[in-house]
DNA sequence: GGTCGTTGTTTCGACATCGATATAACCGAA
DNA sequence: TTCGGTTATATCGATGTCGAAACAACGACC
């Protein structure tokens, strides 16, 4: 079976969502110069855009700069407005893509605090400090491959001298070259290696190779999980 | 205006995909132990449940065990399939509302070199490295709050040790103390400051106060940007 | 083996969504 | 004044979604 996260990015305004169809109508609106030829480049129906211009307009206020009549018979353009949106929605977007494509290891633990939403779970390679909404005894930390930083163990901070204070040391099992970034496989004593994500440059900077000694680490806020099994819920 | 980035999360195979409403279902289904009532439960057709069911299991392989007639004339139980699927979801599901809830600071800069998917930007504080899929010239970069790592400035490795190689030395000019979480802004010389989410506790050991030294770093493959303008899209 | 209660399955119709089409209003330019 | 291309609005029909209800299957119990 072969599964794949994936999403649908949406900005919310008043109860009206724009999500990514509206902003490929801003977008060809913005690139035709008028809202026939943009739903006609979009192979949509004209009827469709015109209602959703305004029913957008309507939450989020002036989007398009429309003008009947005149030389060529008029047009519209988009306000700042409307370039403010598509900048904010293409940044969320590509956040949210970074989750789903980016490789991610899940580690099974146990809540054996809770402080508010901070938890610290028993594991295997010890103790992490994560964030978990709520629940309690066992759980899933899903920890992203670009949120584990690798370090030199000759030059690792204390922990007390940075935020980043789940640290543990292991020896690299596994690298994926790629182009310009590389997936480094390490052992720290948990059931699946972790997965660090590293631009090339670092690889060869901290000569990673396999069976290198490495430390990795990620913050608490970075390491959120989900309680499974006998949660309250 | 009000906006706010949200998300609908989903998982797919083979062209079907599960999403946050067949979640319920499943989830339901687990609780209520059969179909009938699970539908009830939720407020939907016991129809509309059925067919769901099956048109998953086409996809993602067998997910309920189905017993009819017998006493109290059967029911359905989750398999472990549906319940991996169902943790997976969960996983993924907090980690894109990590970034949905979560702070970001943008950076606007310029694409000065290119290399595949990594570029560098320069900014007002100096040379970024990051991830920008393609376009060229004004990117805005996003960068998470929980992607940023604080440390101290005299026990801060040097960057040919870490794979964490965009580092500022920088002022603290805002702490916002929560319960257990803080945020910090740190200004390194952009148009705004950076926001970091650290623990209080690291928050205490690291001793940050406005006016702080302190040195943020944060990877190359955790920051992730769009271009905008004069993009070649 | 028949009965019975519960569940799984299928069919049908109501409802919302969306596209196609037609029409009116608009305004600069020829 | 006419023309031309656009935006704004209304209506109709196709399509897909969903719920209600009828239908079929199952197995313990009597």
């Amino acid at each position: 079976m072969e599964t794949h996260p994936s999403f649908d990015a949406y900005i919310g305004s008043d109860g009206v969502t724009l999500d990514a169809r509206d902003v490929a109508l801003l977008r060809a609106i913005d690139r035709e110069g008028s809202l026939n030829t943009a739903a006609q480049s979009l192979g949509r129906s004209y009827a469709h855009a015109q209602r959703r211009v305004v029913e957008l307009e309507d939450a989020f206020g002036a989007l398009v700069e429309r003008q009947r009549g005149g030389a060529g018979g008029g047009g519209s353009t988009l306000t700042t407005t409307a370039r403010e949106l598509l900048a904010a929605f293409e940044r969320t977007r590509a956040s949210f893509e970074g989750v789903a494509e980016i490789a991610e290891t899940v580690i099974v633990g146990t809540i054996v605090e809770r402080d508010g939403e901070l938890v610290t779970v028993e594991t295997p390679a010890g103790a992490i400090r994560a964030l978990v909404p709520d629940g309690d005894g066992e759980v899933q930390l899903s920890l992203r491959a670009d949120a584990v930083t690798l370090t030199d163990p000759e030059d690792t901070p204390v922990p007390e001298h940075t935020s980043a204070r789940n640290r543990f040391a292991g020896t690299v099992v596994g690298v994926e070259s790629g182009e310009r970034i590389a997936r480094i496989a390490v052992d720290v004593g948990l059931e699946q290696p972790v997965l660090a994500l590293v631009t090339e440059d670092s690889r060869e900077k901290l000569g990673l190779d396999d069976g290198s000694e490495v430390v990795v680490s990620f913050k608490a806020t970075a390491t959120r999980g989900v309680a499974v099994g006998d949660a309250d819920d």
